[in-house]
DNA sequence: CTTGACACAGAACAAGCGTTCGGTTATCAT
DNA sequence: ATGATAACCGAACGCTTGTTCTGTGTCAAG
């Protein structure tokens, strides 16, 4: 005789977790769901309406949510779900001292990469898609607390409110930096992020040239240092 | 008469954005693509056969991928595709100096919230989902260019290679703190991130407690500062 | 004025697919 | 034993959905 897995509805057993893990392999792959009888198939299930038995109970466990009655309905909830809302940020080009920054009109050519960055972690406003991103080159935002190599996200601006960290081209001093924002009687205050550089201050008549406001910092480790 | 949308296949027309954006809208609120039908209905289209006819040039023009045959077998292609792959990294806690770094068997309580990375932004490797994540407090880690806030993703590690960045519990001075890994030849070299501050050196019979390789730091700049 | 492409509509067809229902086997408490 | 329940199978039903075919009005080139 055949033999059944026994499991008499103690948590979860092993065809669930096959099954989750399946859709979550096969949206990754086809970035929509499976149908039922595709998962039938790759887990080992000869009838639908088994698929059909466990999908429910995925769904009663909160593992899965489901549209009835469409095709491919169903998403994974939770920490399973591979798949998730994000924003591609075009990679327009270096940010360094020395050289003015770019900005999206100015960047010629199509952005050669891109990052890509969960909406959940943006702020709401900053969901726009005029995002754009720089990679930070040299040492010289190290009081900014940005490192060689890391990645900053930009929100076009001209001007900015008071606290705001954002990229500026310093006119007399001929560099690109990265600053917190403060607008005060005499002038504009740019405060390092690194509480142990002191500020800039600029005066009224000077040029402040506000490129944009740094929205993320990103930094990928995984590169070794010397 | 009616008027017809004249557009002669110069590029793009408007017909094929609405389709674009509805598409991606759908995707975003229900998790899946939408079907010929519902695209039809949203874009004011009336026969499933234009719909189709318009899907098939968004195909040719690269925009659109199909998977014939199969109910919502589509997916949006480039920066348009508002769903990509990515990890959801739990937030086990705050790392701090003066206490003990967590790691994911010391954490009691499930993860309170969590941040979502892009596999694109994961080096090969490190897409297992043991990583970890915590938040910075204070401001004891900036001679590693981590800001009071930060989130650091961690992986969990006890040992490291030279050139990897660690996080590690120095039992002499009471703290955690964020170091390059260095093996020398009386001991190990604990080197900070940013250049101006001098390496620690760690003799070999005192004890060096590495708790995780940090993959990556992420600055959410959305915040003001004092 | 014709011709042909383009942009549609509508209907019909055939798969794809979720749902449901009757039936079977195994395990377990009573 | 026996009934209840969980874990299945297979088939049928019918809606959903992609596909295809015929036809129509528009517009620009020849």
């Amino acid at each position: 005789m055949m033999m059944m897995m026994v499991r008499k509805s103690k948590g979860l057993g092993e065809r669930h977790q096959k099954i989750l893990d399946f859709i979550a392999s096969y949206q990754r792959e086809h970035k929509h769901p499976p149908s039922i009888r595709e998962i039938g198939e790759h887990c080992k299930i000869s009838s639908t309406s088994v698929v059909n038995y466990y999908l429910d109970q995925l769904e009663k466990e909160g593992l899965l949510e489901r549209d009835r009655k469409i095709s491919r309905g169903m998403r994974l909830v939770g920490n399973s779900n591979p798949l998730g809302d994000m924003l591609r940020v075009p990679v327009l080009g270096v940010i360094q001292a020395g050289e003015p920054i770019l900005v999206p009109s100015e960047s010629p050519f199509t952005p050669e990469d891109s990052v890509e960055i969960a909406t959940s972690m943006m702020s709401s406003k900053e969901k726009g898609k005029d995002l754009f991103a720089l990679q930070v080159q040299g040492d010289s935002m190290i009081d900014a607390m940005v490192n060689d190599g890391d990645i900053v996200i930009l929100k076009p601006a001209q001007e900015a409110r008071n606290g705001e960290m954002v990229a500026v081209w310093l006119n007399d001093r001929n560099e690109t930096t990265l600053k917190y924002f403060y607008k005060e009687k005499d002038g504009y205050r740019l405060q390092p992020a690194n509480p142990a550089f002191k500020p800039i201050m600029v005066k009224k008549n000077e040029s402040l040239d506000i490129k944009g406001k740094v929205v993320m910092v990103i930094r990928k480790v995984d590169r070794l240092v010397a």
